[in-house]
DNA sequence: TTGAAAGCGCTAACAG
DNA sequence: CTGTTAGCGCTTTCAA
């Protein structure tokens, strides 16, 4: 069996006071003896048991982080930031795929509260206000990223998804295009409904009435942007751009563009949004609107850890600012008219 | 405060010993008392500590799963595949990334010894072989994925790589490719070194000289890859196709390729490894060797999670069958010269 | 059926 | 400086 702390204060010939203040470093303890129970701790490769020291108050140095899917790559990059930044505090992480199922985010929660995880970090929305309200009598620290909510009142850090939106619609707007697709999931989040007030304020701005564009929603891969893309090419020609809220479902516009016919971004451009890996991936590379995936993660866990700490008193929420990161798959308008007349 | 096992007894007038009974469904209660006890605790939303009842012989419900990195789509898939398993069997788990740093790597697994996770898969590879039997001797149950290694005896799923080797090769060979390029990163797991064996016995076997293939290592990223097949395929012009040993540099090489002005797959054919999800939504869509990740990530899991319950008594390795995905980066060498006559 | 009591491995007063 | 002791919240005999 695992040696336990009477075992090496037997072998130490101390109390097992005296090793529990070596482990913790703690009080006063002689030099000499503080050298033979460290010895002796190495010889028999004793670790305290983190499972008996929570139970006497200290903390299981573990955070508990929700997303909806960890193989999307967005919350797979987010992920490995925080793990980073929890792995440097001394934190481990445990990963949560909630499918953005309610049920599944309120269950995770209170798995997690009975394993007594030191904080948490929601990176999925939460659907079920109440519940989660509830929930948070627990008094357990959480903290919000790329989510926000109005509601509840946690550390939260996200994106400036207004800007991200308005930044992307005016980029094609000064390109020259007017009917331009709005390719999205379920619209039931914040991010989402922020992004597309973004658009059009871009649209009002530069005088381009709103009924111009064209709502494509209820993608939630790959493949469903890329149908629902086609569908909307084939029914409403006169689209020669679109904005897809997130670089998945950039990428199945792309793949529909070419599927009918349309050279990206000769015919069609295109913006994604996030900017992870596969955006440069593309090809042609995509044009997106970049979150700093990374520091958000960063700066989540370490707002969050600084909690746990007893630190920071009132909740902060930082806002970062999104940066459209054009490469290849927008093009002028223009352009596009002359090169379909040669062809 | 959150209420004990106390709280509950006292006000349903039983000892803690009842409540307990009735938390684990366990010994005799009568049916009354047993309602009584499960609407206070409804009531009071208690949650048994899993803290404290680790510590009393019970399971923490928690497995480690150590990747090189979660943000590799690889890895990132098969954690979700984990995750979901472990879910279904009631665990959590906590991932680690190891970026393959032989230190990182055993400091995680003594952390989570620390924890007393009820097991580990080891998604990486261990370097250390000498520190990683020390660890065993903690006597916590292990499972590899995606990994060999001969020196230990624990559950193991991997992929046959000697024959997605031999398959990817013979493809290109059968296509009239001889001098191919065999992309690589540090050639220092079995994985790869399996896979190398299965290239060559394709040469073998098809009476073409080992001396045509030509090694590009010590490829990190789709960067490194891209960049290292540019300098191979300016060197080597021969060279009229490539088989990358994961789709990340299978992408950076079809990058390169396009920017030495070969045309994929006319005039260069590509083959990757893994078939993650980026290698249908490259352009074109690549050619590649796929693993049944989820079904790797579900059985690793569910070995574990066995030997964790106290079944299977003796170790088991499962070697699955890996299937060369054909889709569009590969295409006859005849054909290739033939397209630059032409042009 | 129910309960008393002894631990699980560790921390934190409080005494010496 | 070092040791004694009382818990932390739960499980598990063993009696009643």
């Amino acid at each position: 069996m695992r040696p336990t702390i009477y075992d090496i204060a037997e072998r130490a010939e101390v109390s097992i006071a005296t090793v529990s203040k070596v482990i913790n470093n703690k009080g006063k303890i002689g030099e000499k003896t503080k050298q033979r129970v460290l010895a002796i701790m190495d010889e028999l490769d004793y670790q305290p048991s983190t499972v008996a020291s929570a139970l006497t108050g200290k903390q299981t140095n573990t955070i508990g982080l929700l997303v909806p899917d960890i193989a999307n790559s967005f919350f797979a990059e987010l992920a490995r930031s925080v793990e980073d930044t929890g792995h440097a505090g001394g934190f481990n992480v445990v990963i949560c795929n909630t499918d953005n199922n309610p049920e599944k985010e309120i269950q995770y929660l209170w798995w997690l509260n009975q394993k007594r995880v030191d904080g948490i970090i929601l990176g999925t929305g939460i659907q079920n206000t109440k519940a989660l309200q509830d929930f948070m009598k627990q008094n357990i620290p959480l903290a919000l990223v790329a989510r926000d909510a109005a509601e509840i009142d946690v550390d939260t850090v996200l994106v400036d998804d207004y800007r991200g939106g308005y930044a992307a619609t005016k980029h094609l707007l000064k390109a020259g295009h007017t009917r331009i697709a709005f390719v999205v999931g379920e619209m039931n989040n914040s991010s989402d409904t922020e992004r597309l007030k973004g658009f059009y304020e871009a649209y009002d701005e530069h005088g381009v009435s709103r009924e111009e564009a064209v709502l494509v929603q209820d993608n939630h891969s790959i493949d469903d942007a890329k149908k629902s893309m086609l569908e909307a090419l084939q029914s409403d020609p006169d689209i020669t751009a679109v904005f897809a809220l997130n670089d998945f479902l950039a990428i199945g516009c792309i793949q529909a563009g070419k599927e009918a016919g349309r050279r990206v971004p000769e015919d069609l451009s295109v913006v994604g949004f996030d900017d992870t890996f596969i955006a440069t991936l593309s090809d042609p590379p995509l044009t997106t609107v970049a979150q700093p995936i990374l520091e958000m993660g960063r700066l989540v866990t370490q707002m969050l850890v600084d909690r746990i700490g007893g630190k920071n008193e009132t909740t902060r929420t930082v806002i970062l600012n999104p940066e459209l990161h054009v490469r290849k798959t927008t093009a002028n308008v223009k352009k596009a008219e002359r090169d379909v007349t040669n062809s």
